[in-house]
DNA sequence: TAGAGGTTTAT
DNA sequence: TAAACCTCT
């Protein structure tokens, strides 16, 4: 019977039954609901902490669904050949997913979408990552925009899509496609730091990250403006990683953001604010896709990076540079998977401009390291702070990684967190980072704290001057 | 979303 | 005498 083929909600980065437009789609065609999850060669290629991540995701995903009458089906393979055997299995003529934007993705999506309409099945995809699709957005001459402020106020007085409760069930199909075991896919093998090091620091599921949002606008975003640049300090949502999983919507934190800042909660824009540096981020990578490899500042193509990076950079990948907020945010980064927001400023700043090392290296130990690991975030952060991207901070605004801790961590606290070395009776957090490193590391078994990998006036100098010479030569 | 170094101002 | 302010990179 034609009107009993079901639909297959073809399930990516989009971990939620709230807000989630792919699946509205699929409800509304009245059919039963095969959610499918593809563990496809791009999802394997993942970096070894988004992986894990992901699959800490799909467990309790898996459960969620369970919980609404539905399950999750997991298939292991080129996604176009197993949309095409699923289909032939289970009778399904329709498929709905939302969209993603790497270039990756999108040439793989519209290839996918023209098979399958050549095979007759009929193929819907939604938004629902973004609040603002990407070529929705332009400036008054028509172009793209290329430096945040104008965007956010480009973007700030639209409308953002209204929120959706999750439903109450999921029809399902007569019988359930065969499913793979998420076990058998081993997502946290790639983790040499041991997946159970990290699995305590992450905060997985949708009803967890719907619990956070309430408990940050009720309490903490009073005072994030003001709190946020200091680490120590337990002063902003912490969501990203659901973010970056789909496990909550930016609409969400949208709606109920501007519900906090009508309610007088100071703060609440400029959390909104921050929501939309991600939507900014999708924006320069729909737009300008080469932000993922290349200097997105083509006259950066002829500094003088260092040509092997080889030690100063494993010393800064292992917390080793000698300089505390370094140090101790690289440590954090390799425990918890996640990395303090300022922080992620600085150890970046450290790494391409006194160490004069390729934004490009600090970009792939991040997507190896986050759990939060977003390719739009990650790839303009990194080019943000090295000065080669869109909205770029000028070369010469350099962190010094001793004056922000001054000024972000005055008491030392974040610092003692992380580092062991020199402390006789340190929190639990610091001892992690010891438990986790890999023997190939060979750190110093007595526990000292390490050697300056370079003077901070020298590197400073050293950048400013290489940045000059390449600008007067090129 | 910066730092360094100098100059002016407040106390 | 230190904090605030300014300018340049």
């Amino acid at each position: 019977m034609a009107d009993t083929r079901p639909v297959i909600w073809w399930i990516r980065r989009d971990l939620r039954l709230r807000d989630n437009p792919a699946l509205s789609a699929a409800l509304e065609t009245g059919a039963p609901i095969i959610p499918l999850y593809i563990h496809d060669p791009q999802d394997e290629g993942l970096g070894a902490a988004p992986k894990f991540r992901l699959g800490l995701g799909l467990e309790r995903f898996a459960k969620a669904l369970e919980g609404r009458g539905s399950r999750l089906t997991l298939r292991r393979g080129k996604a176009l050949d197993v949309l095409r055997d699923v289909i032939a299995e289970s009778g399904a003529d329709q498929v709905v997913w939302s969209r993603l934007y790497d270039p990756e993705a999108i040439k793989r999506n519209s290839e996918i979408k023209e098979q399958l309409k050549a095979d007759d099945i009929t193929v819907k995809s939604t938004g629902g990552r973004l609040m603002f699709e990407p070529w929705t957005v332009a400036t008054k001459e028509g172009g793209m925009y290329k430096v945040y402020t104008p965007f956010w106020k480009s973007v700030r007085d639209r409308g953002v899509d209204d929120l959706i409760d999750a439903p109450a069930r999921l029809a399902k199909p007569e019988d359930w496609p065969k499913t793979d075991r998420l076990a058998d896919y081993s997502m946290g093998a790639a983790m040499r730091r041991g997946a159970d090091v990290v699995a305590p620091y992450c905060r997985v599921g949708e009803d967890a990250a719907l619990e956070q949002l309430d408990d940050f606008l009720d309490d903490r975003v009073a005072s994030y403006k003001t709190d946020r640049d200091f680490p120590a300090r337990a002063a902003t949502s912490e969501l990203s990683e659901n973010l970056a999983w789909g496990e909550i919507s930016p609409h969400r934190m949208w709606h109920l953001g501007a519900r906090a800042m009508a309610n007088g909660k100071q703060g609440a824009e400029h959390f909104l604010k921050e929501v939309v540096w991600r939507e900014f981020a999708y924006h320069l990578m729909y737009h300008s896709p080469q932000i993922l490899t290349r200097n997105w500042r083509e006259e950066w193509d002829g500094f003088p990076w260092q040509e092997d990076p080889g030690e100063a950079l494993l010393r800064w990948q292992q917390g080793r540079t000698g300089y505390d907020f370094v140090d101790a945010a690289m440590r954090e980064l390799y425990v918890t998977g996640k990395m303090h927001n300022r922080a992620r400023m600085i150890v970046a700043s450290f790494l391409t401009k006194h160490l004069m090392i390729h934004w490009k290296h600090g970009m792939q130990w991040f997507e190896d390291c986050l759990v939060d690991w977003d390719p739009a975030s990650n790839a303009m952060g990194w080019q943000w702070v090295a000065g080669s991207g869109p909205d770029a901070a000028p070369f010469f605004r350099i962190f010094n990684p001793d004056g922000q801790l001054v000024k972000f961590d005055p008491k030392g606290r974040y610092v003692r967190n992380w580092i062991a070395e020199g402390q006789s009776d340190c929190p639990r957090t610091a001892l992690d980072f010891y438990d986790a490193i890999p023997r190939s590391w060979e750190l110093d078994p007595d526990m000292k704290r390490p050697e300056p990998v370079i003077d901070l006036k020298r590197g400073r100098e050293r950048a400013l001057e290489a940045y000059k010479d390449s600008r007067d030569t090129g």
